[in-house]
This record gives structure tokens, sequence and C-alpha cells, in this order.
DNA sequence: ACTTCATGTAAGGCTAACCTGACACGTGGA
DNA sequence: TCCACGTGTCAGGTTAGCCTTACATGAAGT
């Protein structure tokens, strides 16, 4: 699933590791969602939208054919 | 977790196993989350806001402190 | 009374979403 | 040169989000 968290991230200016912090996951975490390793849960995709400030929808890309 | 699920599915005159056959889950996956059982996955959750045409955050309440 | 339907729930199994710890690499500063 | 940092990734483990099958209940229709 493609998403923004990396351009909002360095947009915040902020490591993995310190978005990691800010929303209590791990900077794997953090790194897998980035580069799609795997999907956030619908918990970590809000903490991340709320930290952004922007809705789930935005900073997720949910594209038909995109799904694992 | 809170959520409308149940409010909207009744508003949409559907029964479990038909808003699970619309979202391509189980019926048993529908009741378990509106009654909190568990929470959805972040393209489960996607899929039946889509289907009520509301965003995510109008359909699950992400409420501080009701996190399992 | 019998059946059908909607719902609730439980058991058992599978995979995805996390975790920690570790190692590798490139960049930049002292 | 050496070290710290940021990132990528892997191995191994746990838990949550599904699945199927099955059983029980209550409401409603015949």
């Amino acid at each position: 699933m493609n998403n923004k968290v990396r351009e909002f991230r360095e947009k915040f200016g902020l490591t993995q590791k310190e978005l990691g912090e800010q929303v209590n996951v791990s900077r794997q975490a953090i790194n897998a969602i980035e580069t799609g390793k795997f999907d956030p849960s619908i918990w970590l995709a809000y903490d991340l939208a709320q930290y952004f400030g922007v809705p789930i929808e935005i900073l997720f890309l949910f594209e038909e054919g995109k799904r694992k």
C-alpha cells in the first residue's frame, strides 16, 4: 500500500526513530510501512494521521489492486 | 473500539451476512467488529467506510483509553 | 409444531502486524 | 581515521485480525 508517511515525516523533520516514539511503535515498524513491507493497523494509521494533522485517507493511498 | 457499523448497516437495511459479502469478509468478522471483539484491519475499515460513504474517522470512534 | 433467518459465540487454524536484537552500509563531523 | 547517526533488512517470537465449522437462541412465517 502506498502512503505519504515518509513525505510527511521529512516535512516534519523527524527520523524514523523519532516518529516511532511519537506514535509508540518501533523504528522498524515505521520503516516497514514507509517501504511498503506491511500495512499499519487501524490504530497506528489513525495515530500517524492525527500526528500529521490529516485524515487517514490522505496519508494512506487505498488504490484498488494494491492490496496484499 | 466503538463504531457505528451496526447503525449504518441497519440504516442500509442489510444483514451482517450481506454486509460481509459487500466487503468480502465473513459474517462473523462483521459481528465481531460490531460487538467490539476486535478492531478491523485498515483495509476493512476503509472498505466499510467507502461502502457507507463516510470517512473512516466517522465510522470508527478513536477514543483514547479504549484501545485494547 | 416445524422451519427459516438473523444473530451471538466458541474452537482451531493461518497470516499479518507488531516486537527485540543484530548486522550492514553510507554519510558527515571531529 | 574514527565514530555517531539514519536507514535497510533479517531472524525469531507474540498477538490480533481474519477464516471455516459448528452449535445455540429468538423471532417470524407456514
